[in-house]
DNA sequence: GACTACCTTCTACAAATGTAGTAGCATCTC
DNA sequence: GAGATGCTACTACATTTGTAGAAGGTAGTC
């Protein structure tokens, strides 16, 4: 099932994620001020969210809703990675190659993925 | 000057940065079969660009007005990656074992971006 | 059981996006 | 210079996205 979130959702589904089992309120709450929308916005989004599968509804606590997310935070980054990387045509060097001229990419942050590229190669992949 | 591109326009871009200085007609043939656009929407695409200052007009050939980038390939990735990795909490740690699990990363991607980044030190960072 | 507070559902709407038709002007070709 | 060909400029329009108000239901509180 493709899952395609704008940024308002993805947003919503950050929260979502770290909430867990949680409500439109609750959403609300948690965005910082400066950028909180109105309820009935959270709301909206909530239920285009559930129109595209992206959560569901659990159980009702008093008359509120509650919500929780059915596709995993890893399946939709992995898109946005896949998507992202399709558009360096498909080499994830550039990607990469960029990480590092931002100077975000620390040798540590190497070591770790290369690491982890060992292990996984392992237990043989995909 | 923020250029915030949406998904055509980037890939209408994209046939800018390879062709160079380029007219509708060679773009819109440029683009596979399978996905390609109507010449007009080319057209209207690559006048939003020029409002958006992404591209600007060069000169005609015969009645065609050519077009040429005004913002590099580079920066418009950069921007991109930045963007995702404020998804990501800002650590491109997430970002990059994504790409290890997808399989995509390879050892010598990263041995590549080791040497880049050392390299890269030596001439003060950012 | 009447209020109050809070929820949901509906509806609305402007801006952005993808997509393209039409009309009319510029060129090229005889 | 008249017709064919191709390009631009303008206009159109359905969807998607961000944003939220209004109306009406539900539940805790005196």
């Amino acid at each position: 099932m493709k899952v395609r979130l704008t940024r308002l959702e993805l947003e919503i589904m950050q929260y979502v994620w770290r909430l867990g089992e949680t409500a439109v309120r609750e959403i609300q709450e948690a965005i910082p001020a400066s950028k909180r929308p109105a309820y009935t916005t959270v709301q909206t989004i909530l239920t285009r969210l559930e129109e595209k599968g992206a959560v569901r509804r659990t159980r009702k606590i008093g008359n509120a809703q509650l919500y929780e997310a059915v596709v995993t935070q890893k399946k939709i980054y992995q898109r946005l990675v896949d998507e992202l990387l399709d558009l360096f045509g498909g080499s994830p060097e550039p990607l990469v190659s960029h990480l590092v001229e931002s100077g975000k990419l620390t040798l540590e942050d190497l070591k770790h993925a290369e690491e982890q590229l060992k292990t996984a190669r392992g237990k043989k992949g995909k």
